[in-house]
DNA sequence: TGCTAAATCAAACGTTTGTTTTAATTAATT
DNA sequence: AATTAATTAAAACAAACGTTTGATTTAGCA
């Protein structure tokens, strides 16, 4: 009845030429992302993406099944692009030296920043992310497992990297939530950190401005640790 | 037809001998921080309230407006509970070293804690925030203007007190944000953080330990400043 | 006590919700 | 070309939604 047919093929822009399960997960995951799954009418995704009112129920069974999908799909869409943060963290394995870890950690949250804030995409998958916290869904589990957790654990590599006290160590992860929860603030509470430092959006200058800040803060937090 | 009439006494926990504004009031803070404003319905709200439906559009005029007063209500509520923040930030202004000053950033970072995880009525109302957060309504503004920013004002001082170069320094709301963005991570992805810590709840020993953790990776942080 | 306004109530309003049904159409298979 | 299966389409479904109505009760005041 539903499930493991076609599959979501390669994205192009031309929406028209997608399948229809396959229009009805990208405006699912604009809408989902945007206003959440209670305030998402299956009418409004219907409507955006051309297709008819039932073909939810006929591809997915549900609304809520539609909103598993659309976030299995969105996540692994994701772990499948951002190829430089996959290269990063490739690299975190043959890094030797403390230095060399340092300057891995400066990319890493670098990086993570502009993940977060630069392309819609992203940003919409950010934003997908942030309800599941609020609200947690069956698929939240999946997420941590196979999203978050690979990569709560890379960074902590880095930084056990950076400073070698840190390694094995049961505070380890309170350095690494440090540093993400830093990161991910400017994303959850984006429109209040906007108006506490007068800025209108998020410019390129500002992410890096802010990538900068996070990165020195925290190499310094590291540098004297308390085990 | 609605507004500026009795406001709230003084809140026992006798809900039966509250006035029907009251109870409405109070049941629509747990429910709209626990469920959210599109998943929580006048009728759910009514029976709980032991109120007639009539009553929200009576008193309120609309769910809508019955929610901007809830967030209202449970801020200006805030404000005037939690003495002991109140009393942090008025001895912060009497503050003259350095020293004293990281003392008085660890207790508030260890009193922000307890506020955001010990008491259901100051989770509830910090949930209530990520929610606007997330979603935000005309009320966000307001909660900004009268209870943020005067908060991040307070521990701006502190850190400008326990870090002279900081002080009139444009970075130095980024420190801000550092310190106080790790705190409320652990609220806003509190299921998520759990599961990376191994912990199943947020225990005071945890809490503490948490706190203890943030003061000394922030305060290190501090030591040497990037301006 | 009698009167008036506020407060409460049950009932129904018209929409919108997710879902289902049934028929028409398209695609695939023999 | 004929038949079957998969897909799309229009329509209707019951349930739940926020809101309104009009009658009834309660409370304050003359």
């Amino acid at each position: 009845m539903s499930a493991t047919k076609p599959l979501v093929k390669d994205e192009t822009d031309k929406v028209e030429e997608l399948s229809t399960k396959a229009k009805l997960l990208t405006v699912a995951e604009k809408f989902f992302a945007e206003k959440g799954l209670a305030s998402t009418s299956i009418r409004d995704l219907a409507r955006e993406a051309g297709v008819n009112i039932a073909a939810v129920n006929y591809y997915f069974g549900s609304k809520e099944n539609l909103y598993l999908e659309t976030l299995r799909n969105t996540f692994q869409k994701t772990a499948g692009s951002s190829p430089k943060f996959n290269e990063l963290l490739e690299q975190t394995k043959a890094i030797r030296t403390p230095e060399a870890a340092q300057q891995a950690i400066i990319e890493y949250i670098h990086l993570f920043m502009k993940i977060l804030f630069t392309s819609d995409e992203t940003r919409r998958h950010a934003r997908l992310m942030s309800r599941e916290m609020s609200d947690p869904s069956p698929a939240l589990n999946v997420i941590v497992q196979e999203f978050i957790l690979p990569k709560h654990k890379a960074l902590s590599d880095l930084i056990a990297q950076a400073q070698p006290a840190l390694a094995n160590s049961p505070s380890l992860s309170f350095y690494t939530l440090s540093i993400v929860s830093q990161c991910l603030h400017y994303h959850f509470a984006l429109p209040i950190t906007l108006k506490l430092l007068n800025e209108k959006e998020m410019s390129p200058e500002l992410i890096s401005k802010l990538a900068k800040h996070i990165s020195y803060f925290s190499l310094e937090a590291i540098k004297n640790v308390n085990l």
